[in-house]
DNA sequence: TACCAGGAACGGG
DNA sequence: CCCGTTCATGGT
């Protein structure tokens, strides 16, 4: 195993600069994800099952979504996430199946594990899911699938982007937001385009973000955007219950029932929501139809009876499970 | 060409 | 609360 902390320099951690942006201080450090029988985490498909949207592969990997497997991905930790205050640029690959690898300006071990749920134990939670034959299939085929713990705003805005959209084209959303609209960091001889802040994006115009091929999305990001720069921040919602967070979100424009269900779901830790798209749809009706209630409301609550505490998780596997067949 | 893609706003029952 | 219509845009 290698140091978790490892240095360029031979400079112990005490003696590093408090803003540390230079690329010869870079850390890179290793994680295992298999804390007892077989591997629990597959980077790929946390990364690209379509729950988040704030990855990238590395310069020169290609776009998301295609056959490669051993990809590394790149993220950037948003100021007020990030342990320095300042956007934290994050890289992630996973050379084996038990080892996790990343780089990035700070010591990002808990950051990292934070991100994907790692410390949430796989086996425990498929034990609170019924055992019927779907979730079993789900599960033997998509293992190692997380979800995500994303910060909230860069969250809001791709859901609420993701309307009648598909997965590719969504994140193509956001990464043109990042290179029109994001601040650039560095990290080592690299640099990324973060995501843009609340303000950084109510400042931008509707026709500038239709420009973006956001279509009627357009005018729901920026006033979003807005609502959240003068108001208080969505992730402060990770700390409501369930009921009153998905009743706040849905006051951001652009936000319904299902938007809001993914927020809670990828990015304030709510695991009991149970998103229903058109996909989920079609698995409820076929494999479900007692919990296909035709309603929203009646479904979601449904399914988040049948279930349970991690309906989520669920949900989660349920959708790439379909996805991919 | 018509239809679909992780839906929501809007108006009306 | 529930339902029908409309809303951009690129792919098939």
């Amino acid at each position: 195993m290698a140091d978790s902390h490892l240095m360029m320099g031979g400079q112990s951690k005490g003696f590093l600069p408090v803003a540390c942006i230079h690329h010869w201080c870079m850390q890179r450090g290793e994680i295992s994800t298999a804390p007892s029988t077989g591997s629990s985490f597959d980077l790929k498909r946390a990364v690209e099952s379509g729950h988040t949207f704030c990855w990238r592969r590395d310069h020169g990997q290609g776009e998301l979504y295609d056959d490669r497997d051993d990809a590394t991905y790149v993220t950037i930790v948003p100021a007020r996430a990030s342990p320095t205050n300042q956007p934290e640029p994050l890289r992630v690959t996973q050379p084996t199946a038990d080892t996790l690898v990343w780089e990035g300006r700070f010591d990002a071990a808990e950051t990292v594990r934070d991100l994907f749920h790692l410390d949430l134990d796989l086996d425990q939670i498929r034990a609170t899911l019924p055992g019927d034959e779907v979730i079993d299939a789900a599960f033997d085929s998509e293992w190692g699938l997380r979800l995500p713990n994303d910060p909230a705003f860069p969250t809001l805005i791709a859901f609420i982007c993701s309307a009648q959209m598909s997965v590719p084209r969504i994140h193509e959303m956001q990464v043109a937001l990042a290179d029109t609209y994001g601040e650039t960091v560095e990290l080592g001889e690299s640099t990324y385009d973060a995501f843009p802040t609340p303000a950084q994006l109510a400042a931008a115009s509707e026709a500038g973000l239709r420009e973006l091929n956001l279509g009627y999305r357009a005018p729901y990001v920026q006033r979003t955007a807005e609502l959240v720069t003068d108001g208080p921040h969505p992730q402060t919602l990770a700390t409501a219950s369930y009921e009153d967070a998905h009743k706040r979100l849905q006051d951001y424009v652009g936000v319904g029932n299902k938007v809001a269900d993914c927020v809670q779901l990828y990015a304030l830790g709510h695991l009991d929501a149970f998103p229903v798209d058109t996909w989920i749809e079609s698995v409820l009706e076929t494999h479900y139809p007692t919990l296909a209630h035709g309603s929203y409301r009646a479904t979601a609550d449904a399914a988040r009876a049948y279930f349970g505490e991690y309906a989520g998780v669920a949900q989660a596997y349920l959708f790439a499970y379909a996805r991919e067949a």
